[in-house]
DNA sequence: AAATCGTATTGATGTGGATCAAAGGGCCCC
DNA sequence: GGGGCCCTTTGATCCACATCAATACGATTT
């Protein structure tokens, strides 16, 4: 029998391979050429894995590279003074991290694995250099920044404008869309996350999060047994999101 | 007598000059040596007027060139299908409008001048053809993508966990800030936009908002007249932020 | 299979901010 | 410099979500 194979969090030498690997259509090497990814591929320093639980990077932190994922997925947060945090995203393979840190040299979130997880690292100063080589790179890093912004404006109208079981249907539809995106199923899928952290990042406290589902379910738009939801009802979601008449 | 003087929105032919601009320190040119600064100026294609009330692009218009302001101030806002919109940000002099659009190559918020302004239109093609070869250029146009990014997180902050006094005072705090970066007075100033749009942009009612104003007053802490603040006592406000405890 | 612990559900009550309503400015345009 | 309009303030009432509290469930350990 085997060792068990989880390890601690660590660096590994095993070479990446962009151009083997299944995200790349949502990645960085979106839109390149062979040729082009093969640059990316050397550029990308090691993965390192990542236990539940543990710190990709902290607040504070001095920003080095950025990450992509490979396997898992994360959440991040922002811990103000008096103890009160927010998270301000949940992130899937694919998605990119550590942007954050750019402005100031420092990151300013902390990133947490929501699972035992594997990210490429990508240093920061080889991204850059390597951008001014490869016009596609570039570009696809700079569409890969501004989306990130378009996110966190619809994230700021859902907290600002909207009511609790619209926040919840607009929460699960775009889970169900980026499950869509990796191959996954729409309609079935098992939520990494707590109650109170989604509760967290939809600004509603987990009981209301929870009341939510329940009555998602009540009105059968929604299968949701713990983490596991199965989405019954794509179009009753939406007509919730749309028509704000109650 | 003259015919209306409110023309449309025009390109005007002025030419730019980076290097003269007293905004530089604030804005692209930060960080450029002198004839770099020279080539930013040849690619700023012109200067656009915006007056009052008008878009400088719309949600859904495509997206050509990012927007440096040069006099004057914006909002920015999204809004739904069903009428509701909510106030993404505000923006003032040196600050860069229209990153949003290059993830889909279309805007995804509208860019409404709060005042008369004036910006400096960055064609996006050139600036990413300038960035490949002027290292400082690209590192500080990264720099202010991920600001923007981080400022969305406070905001997400804001809206998500904490009450409308402390928005208020976030709010209050961020532009004496942001006055004061421009040179302009930290405790006195003239808030741009309407009880309305702040509210819009903090998560409340204008009633809210004119109530924490009044608040405010009656406390010693700002002395309000309409648009005009001034702020008596920082401290007070900071404490309001940090300690949560009522 | 029992014990433990984090997570989730559900109920009862409280409250901050929304909503509804009515005056008051201030400012722009004629 | 008068009239109209938009913006703001303030008061009274309402309601969605928070808070407080108890229980139930599931996974893991023993």
């Amino acid at each position: 029998m085997q060792m068990k194979s989880v390890m601690p969090v660590t660096a590994v030498e095993v070479k990446t391979a962009c151009s083997q690997c299944n995200l790349r259509e949502l990645c960085l090497p979106f839109g390149l050429d062979p040729a082009e990814v093969d640059q990316l591929d050397e550029m990308v320093g090691s993965r390192r894995k990542v236990k539940r639980q543990q710190h990709l990077y902290r607040s504070g932190d001095p920003f080095e590279a950025i990450y992509a994922i490979r396997a898992g997925s994360f959440k991040t947060d922002v811990i103000l003074e008096d103890g009160r945090d927010q998270v301000t995203g949940f992130q899937m393979t694919g998605e990119v991290l550590g942007l954050d840190g750019i402005s100031t040299e420092n990151h300013s979130c902390n990133a947490i694995a929501l699972e035992d997880s594997e990210v490429c690292v990508i240093p920061f100063g080889r991204l850059e250099e390597l951008s001014r080589q490869v016009e596609g790179l570039q570009h696809q890093f700079h569409k890969i920044m501004s989306r990130e912004i378009v996110r966190d404006h619809g994230v700021m109208m859902l907290l600002g404008s909207m009511r609790a079981e619209e926040r919840l249907a607009a929460f699960l539809l775009n889970m169900s869309q980026r499950f869509t995106a990796r191959g996954f199923s729409a309609s079935e899928f098992h939520l990494r996350m707590t109650r109170d952290e989604i509760g967290s990042y939809l600004g509603l406290k987990l009981e209301t999060v929870s009341r939510a589902f329940s009555r998602f379910q009540e009105e059968g738009l929604v299968a949701v047994q713990q983490k596991h939801i199965r989405i019954l009802d794509t179009p009753g979601l939406k007509r919730l999101l749309n028509h704000h008449a109650g």
